[in-house]
DNA sequence: TATATTTCTTGCCAAATGACAAGTCGCGGG
DNA sequence: CCCGCGACTTGTCATTTGGCAAGAAATATA
């Protein structure tokens, strides 16, 4: 049951009671395919651990399109950080792309558990580092890859969300339009068939 | 003297006391115009604290083009986190645009001092946070701004690179090419002049 | 001061990308 | 089983953007 607390909280400084501690602070919340978890300009109060489902954040563009920013899968922190710990109206909605359960904890909840359980600072601090580092990872990615190989690389690590997930919303997290994804698939199928 | 320290380091858990321990960890340094502070590759060994001057981190895109990534102003920490505390060689290039008065700590006296002064780990995560906010306003402005508005979003904040930088730098930081960079400006020009 | 170098602008053309629309495919509901 | 809808592909065309190069302007150098 609390196997996926021990996956996302997994940390030295957190004992198993620990670990415990901080699930019982938790929800446990289902969303149906399209509901939107956090609409733009609503200020976060929570976040979630997604146990199962798949879910996108986006934003509108200068042409008022929607560009996914993020997906997040099985075992992953559903989370507006920008919004729930700076206390402002988030730029990004979070919407669920499949029915989905998730665990929820309140803002309130999440901020009195991190001074009482000692290690729990120090998992945040990593989990921040690690959120840097990963953001700063994907926009050297938009810089220094090709959208064909952001592709791949997508296809690589999260398979899923090729399967579940409308093309043009795949598109948009690339920064290409649906048609040029389209167009590049052609590419890759005409590629890998010359090499077969 | 210690002025610099004093704001660079200026947090509620660090008193004078411990900006002096932190201050006289670090080493003053200086360094011309077009000197390279980390080179693509290696692997960060101490970031830096930049009294004057201006400074430049860039990537290679697709096509071996140089692409800036951010600038470094006064009172600025000049560094390159995912290096420095990942240990793995880095992907950016930092360069002084002109000459550069800094102040450097070394990755080895970041760390005793992280662990020794109470409040510096308490700023570290404070800084962590910021940055990750600061990186994901960024990216989210490269989406749902035109380059016009971002250009003008850098004019305002940071006016002394506009005057200092060559518009193909400037131009590779918003995005766009040095022509389209020339043309923004053009359109604004006549935008300004019609106002008038 | 004269000369060389760099930076910036601008016109022209090519290439890439996007908008739009038509057509195909596949799946689920009636 | 058939219809309708959403998803995907593909063609055409328009727009944007970039590459290139020439020239002007500014800056640095001798």
């Amino acid at each position: 049951m609390s196997a996926i607390f021990k996956k996302i909280y997994h940390h030295p400084l957190l004992s198993d009671q620990d670990i415990e501690t901080l699930a019982a602070a938790h929800e446990k919340v289902v969303f149906e395919k399209g509901a939107v978890l956090l609409r733009k300009g609503k200020v976060a109060n929570e976040y979630y651990i997604l146990e199962q489902g798949l879910i996108r954040a986006f934003v509108y563009d200068y042409n008022n399109s929607e560009i996914t920013t993020e997906y997040f899968t099985d075992d992953e922190l559903v989370i507006a950080p920008a919004s729930l710990f700076q206390r402002t109206p988030s730029q990004e909605t979070l919407q669920a792309l499949t029915d989905c359960t998730l665990w929820k904890i309140s803002f309130d909840a999440f901020q009195i558990l991190y001074h009482k359980v000692a290690g729990f600072s120090e998992w945040g601090r990593l989990w921040f580092t690690q959120q840097l580092f990963a953001l700063k990872q994907r926009s050297l990615d938009m810089i220094t890859e090709t959208a064909t190989h952001r592709y791949l690389k997508l296809v690589k690590e999260k398979p899923q969300i090729i399967q579940h997930v409308p093309l043009k919303q795949i598109a948009s997290y690339l920064g290409v339009t649906d048609t040029s994804l389209s167009r590049i698939r052609k590419e890759l199928l005409k590629a890998s068939g010359t090499a077969t």
